[in-house]
DNA sequence: TTGTCTGCAAAAAGTTTGCAGAATA
DNA sequence: TATTCTGCAAACTTTTTGCAGACAA
């Protein structure tokens, strides 16, 4: 059976407080949002959560598996549900906007780091750079 | 014919100063680094100079074509020159190790990329995380 | 009640900017 | 000589940390 993320919580010595719950909440709401984004929309509803607190609170759930992040960039970090089907992120380098893409794109890629380097990829992880079909128009 | 990139500096009304060439030098030896690292380098040879001289430079450099840069994760920007063939970048999330791979690994990735969502890939810029074979090993 | 968690403030790390003097063209 | 460039210092942004009080178990 699957035990909840709460009991998970409690197995382990943690504690599930409000806080967490939102943040959690707002990742899932965002689907990708930075610790900033998340930050604002926990915010939404409970004012006064600190955003020190919404990054202590994304390390834990990372290391829960419950989220994963993304460098998308110069930028902060992106994070989103590790639950969501795994993809790969494609960010314009014109525009700046994020398209995600089914991993299966990459699998070549990861056939060969694999055969050849004996590398496991982290296809959730990858971030193509480049330029989208819009940008490339204009 | 192929112009210097000095002679390049000036007829862009820019001007040839020896911590331009320092940095260039810098980025040259190192095949990867950070602006620290490159301020590191360069300090070898030049006391004195200055961090944000070679962030200023780098901006430079990068505008002229003659390096560019990656993110290679939670750190700083990663540079090296643009003259270098163009490969992607093996990130180990154990030994945070950077291995250079040929780009025609990812070929397969960047015909999909641009046939099913016209996204022009580019793969000098590409990153890949996972685990490297030593640290599958252990 | 016990020990973890939170908010606050301060510290770190990475990067950018303003300005006066130094250096290039 | 006329600008551009540099070093320095300060400001900024993002992230981390220490600590005292608040809260979950």
């Amino acid at each position: 059976m699957v035990e909840s993320w709460q009991e998970e919580l409690r197995a382990k010595g943690y504690r599930v407080t409000p806080q967490r719950q939102l943040v959690l909440e707002a990742v899932t709401n965002l689907e990708h949002g930075t610790p900033e984004d998340i930050c604002t929309e926990v915010q939404r509803t409970a004012r006064g959560v600190n955003i020190s607190t919404v990054y202590r609170t994304l390390e834990l759930l990372e290391e829960l598996g419950l989220v994963k992040h993304a460098h998308l960039g110069h930028g902060p970090p992106n994070y989103h549900l590790a639950a969501e089907a795994e993809h790969i992120h494609l960010v314009c380098r014109g525009c700046h906007t994020v398209q995600d893409v089914a991993p299966k794109a990459a699998a070549g890629l990861a056939e060969v780091l694999e055969r050849d380097f004996g590398f496991e990829t982290d296809v959730h992880h990858l971030t193509v750079y480049g330029r989208c079909k819009d940008c490339r128009a204009t």
